[in-house]
DNA sequence: GGCCAAATTCAAAGCGCTTTGGATTTTCTT
DNA sequence: AAGAAAATCCAAAGCGCTTTGAATTTGGCC
């Protein structure tokens, strides 16, 4: 079944048919009724190829997933997927998902928008000063960045969570509970996320004159192996921290483990905040001793951002480029008082 | 740049380049090689939305991606899709990813091939008797299943890791170490993988004049939570197991968390085995204590399926219709003796 | 040189949809 | 009730590619 076919079945042309379809204003109300049952009746689905060709729009969009042999596979990639897909799905987008070095991006990302492809993209793992937003600028093809970059104006669309703030309020929680000696477990140091928490811890924590030692900042990739070996790390060092914050609660994971093993009691001992992607394999409330968080959900994110893509695509509503989600802080068992005198 | 322009720069008809575009031998080498480089001149590239329409390929794949609000977004999902994504960049394949609760896959799985947007279907998650195999055979929509189904004949084209044998294996090295009392913590029941891997377990051990009572079998989300509690359970049990099947190395984790915590030495007092699906984020070499596992690579299980399915797709060569690959034990520190006499 | 087959090349007809530029009809004005 | 403005609807022209059916060249052979 398609349009000329409809279009016959109802003694229409297929120009009155597909605007009727399509939502334009010069369709009479009751014609506009007989297309929409017929359609109904007739199961008719638009040949997507067709419209794709005839309007111009990939009906696409495009994201460049962090990848290679032998390079991680990011948890937090797949959730925020997930959202998107959610919200891609209900308009009959595709995606094209174009694996790259993490270091080819800029480089993959201009050639998925030459391909003609996709006809807006996404981009996500921002840098300091990232290559990518004047590229895309450049060319005409829309996006939606998830983050911001650092070191360059933000006039740019996109969606970040407020991390500098999220980090400044777990700090100032442990800071305010007597902690004097702090660790970080940091994303990739190269990546603006991971930057904005670091100034954030270390903003709350110069305000109660304390600091962040280079040797208690430990960035790597969010795996539960990187999460132990920085712990084992703080753990050996002189004065080991007190207070740790961990980008990830798939960190966190490595880290308590390295805790327990070092036979420690968290939430006693030490005391940890994670950052909470509310990843549903992976939920606070669940760890052995419940972790206090600060929490944004990726998913909701991925939905969000599919949300303006497509919007933006279609000429729909205009929603707002620019968006900071406050993170929520929740304390749970994992933060408790800094120990008392600590054995010199 | 379009086909017409090439073609008029060249002084050629729009068919003759397409041919020699596509390989077709009616064509001169000559021309073809002129073609060829004016196409590298000129940066020409085929609209994949007109090729879609003339050809009536949509040049797209579709997987139901089994996630809702609420439902985990499955690591091995992610990783899977990595290897789908390398192997379909390659020929310029879309995905469509259509987010399905768990329970609607066969719904949702029809409506993607009715909707008509892909010309191939990557089916997963397979269950006893799943009902997708005869609906997807019934359609003309070529597809590829990753596992395998129980109870209905196996005439479809597959790709499947041996299941069976990779618990049998391992669950016969613990016996063979003197272990007696056995634990599976396993994927979901409704799952064919589990129930594969349920199967060689017990046949190992059937052999060794063993059982695997019920109470030693967890089913569940593979997710670190799930791997602790059900680790836990066993250890209450009145005779714990000193031997255990472990569906993920997610699993595990939780497993090895919960071991640790009631002060028992993984190799030692309790043996682990998990099957390792190669996740980039969660290695078994580093564990705390290095992991023995079956493994078999989750990401390159996608592109040699997305290799199947493009090649089905694109008619190039007939790869075969069904795998079954072998996978790995690979024995490290979490394996040891069955501990001595139990204290009674 | 003449004839047939093989090798090349081409013109044109779609694929199914959107959209432009008019027609045609209906509804207001005055 | 006539003329103008709205409201509806339509025919036809693409969008850029593939593919059919035919035309044109070239080559081989007697």
């Amino acid at each position: 079944m398609n349009l000329k076919q409809l279009s016959q079945l109802l003694g229409l042309s297929q120009t009155t048919v597909s605007r009727a379809l399509n939502g334009y204003p010069e369709v009479n109300a009751e014609t506009r009724r007989r297309v929409l049952e017929a359609v109904r009746e007739t199961g008719y689905r638009p040949n997507r190829a067709a419209q794709r060709l005839a309007t111009g729009r990939a009906g696409s969009i495009g994201l460049v997933m962090p990848t290679a042999d032998g390079i991680y596979s990011d948890v937090h990639f797949g959730e925020f997927l997930a959202g998107l897909g959610d919200e891609a799905v209900k308009h009959d987008f595709h995606f094209v998902i174009n694996p790259s070095h993490p270091d080819d991006e800029a480089a993959t990302c201009r050639k998925l928008v030459a391909s003609g492809n996709v006809d807006a993209i996404f981009l996500a793992y921002m840098r300091e000063k990232d290559p990518r937003i004047p590229m895309l600028k450049s060319l005409k093809t829309p996006f939606v960045v998830h983050g911001r970059t650092i070191g360059v104006p933000t006039d740019y669309p996109f969606l970040d969570i407020d991390n500098t703030g999220a980090f400044y309020d777990a700090a100032r929680l442990l800071a305010q509970l007597g902690h004097r000696h702090f660790a970080l477990i940091n994303g990739p140091d190269h990546l603006a996320f991971a930057m904005r928490r670091k100034k954030g811890a270390k903003r709350a924590l110069a305000e109660h004159g304390l600091t962040l030692p280079e040797e208690c900042i430990y960035h790597a990739r969010m795996t539960d192996e990187q999460g132990f070996q920085a712990m084992e790390r703080f753990l050996r060092l002189d004065t080991p921290p007190t207070a740790i914050l961990c980008s990830s609660t798939v960190l966190a994971l490595g880290a308590v483990r390295a805790i327990n093993q070092a036979g420690l009691k968290l939430g006693q001992d030490i005391s940890l905040i994670a950052h909470d992607d509310v990843l549903p394999m992976l939920r606070p409330e669940n760890f052995s001793v419940p972790l206090t968080t600060t929490r944004s959900s990726l998913r909701a994110a991925g939905q969000r951002i599919a949300q303006r893509l497509i919007a933006g695509i279609l000429n729909l509503e205009v929603l707002p480029q620019q968006e900071l989600w406050k993170t929520d802080l929740i304390v749970r068992a994992s933060t408790g008082p800094a120990p008392a005198g600590k054995p010199a």
